[in-house]
DNA sequence: CGCGCGATTGAGTAATTTCAAATCTAGTGG
DNA sequence: CCACTAGATTTGAAATTACTCAATCGCGCG
């Protein structure tokens, strides 16, 4: 049943199938029907979500209600309020689901247990924040570089998955311009 | 000599003596002058730098020769160009000292084997991975959250030691405005 | 058919860039 | 102590870009 998720591990690091059922049981399986909060503002973040299936969009609503979209997860991500999930705090963050969402779950709590159980979950670990890292610096990069016409095109170019299963609102507070500038580029 | 590095891995994991001496042993001592490139664009990234003391932006520059400042990193801070280090490709940004800058520097090879002579280091290496993770997505968010002013009344108020070490025209390109326009905001 | 949602278009306004010129500051040598 | 220079900062003004608000278009669905 979760061969996509261990597959999803042993590509970084191997399991027995001992170890496999060892992980498996830190794991919470949840399911989440589209427009549903994965996590939201003002309650803590309990779970660190791998993606099974579906679309979430990590969100920072602003003072006037504007929408300000982090990062988007689909299959085979893992997405969360990770300053209020490490830190145990509030989230100032929303995981929204844009499609109906499968996942696989851990608490924090769980996380710590697991990584003593099984220590080379924490090199796992370390290798999927190490890509997190690397997608953020970039994105930070592709924001400064302040052109709009080619941050868009890069994102057709790199993620023409996205497009086609993300509405042009999305993508523009995606992309930090209103949906009329968006709207306004390039050939569609 | 190094008690400062020392301590900065212990408030993370604890070391014995011997322990320390083990790390040491893989990270070379090195000073560069005000202006020199730490990595430079084209060339590998083949350190990974512990910053003890000095100041440096990581800039890309972009086709009309434009900086665009990634990230400062002053004493206490790791910084590298670390798509370029970790894929063992060439640098597209550099590392440059704004002041005189003395450091600890690691090769990937050694960075491995550290990991495997003392694994409880990978959990050090994650801790700051995180940290520099989370720093990123704090960092996009207040690009996305475009107000230009607040990103500089933020960055009084979270980096005021910044601010008089570094340049306008740095900050300017940090924040991702012109000077100009970073000139004409509140009152200095 | 008509409703509703998303995308587009239009027009006026606000913010930012660009280029140029003026000002300021710190360090140097007379 | 003063003049001089180089670099950084500020100011001015025109041009560009993006935003906002409003209206329209397009399409799927009940």
């Amino acid at each position: 049943m979760d061969d996509k998720f261990r597959n999803h591990i042993e590509s970084i690091i191997s399991l027995t199938d001992e170890e496999y059922v060892i992980v498996s049981s830190y794991f919470k399986t949840k399911s989440f029907k589209k427009h549903q909060f994965m996590v939201t503002v003002g309650e803590p973040a309990f779970y660190n979500y791998y993606l099974v299936s579906g679309l979430t969009k990590l969100v920072y609503t602003d003072a006037s209600a504007k929408e300000h979209i982090i990062a988007f997860a689909m299959e085979d991500w893992w997405e969360c309020d990770y300053q209020a999930y490490f830190s145990q705090i509030k989230a100032t963050l929303s995981l929204e689901c844009l499609e109906d969402t499968e996942v696989l779950c851990i608490t924090l709590s769980n996380y710590h247990e697991l990584c003593n159980a099984l220590p080379k979950m924490e090199r796992f670990f370390l290798e999927k924040l190490k890509g997190g890292f690397l997608a953020s610096q970039g994105r930070i990069l592709s924001l400064l570089k302040t052109g709009v016409q080619e941050r868009y095109e890069q994102l057709i170019n790199e993620q023409s998955d996205l497009l086609q299963r993300v509405s042009k609102t999305q993508i523009a507070a995606y992309l930090g311009v209103s949906r009329e500038a968006l709207s306004r580029l390039s050939p569609k």
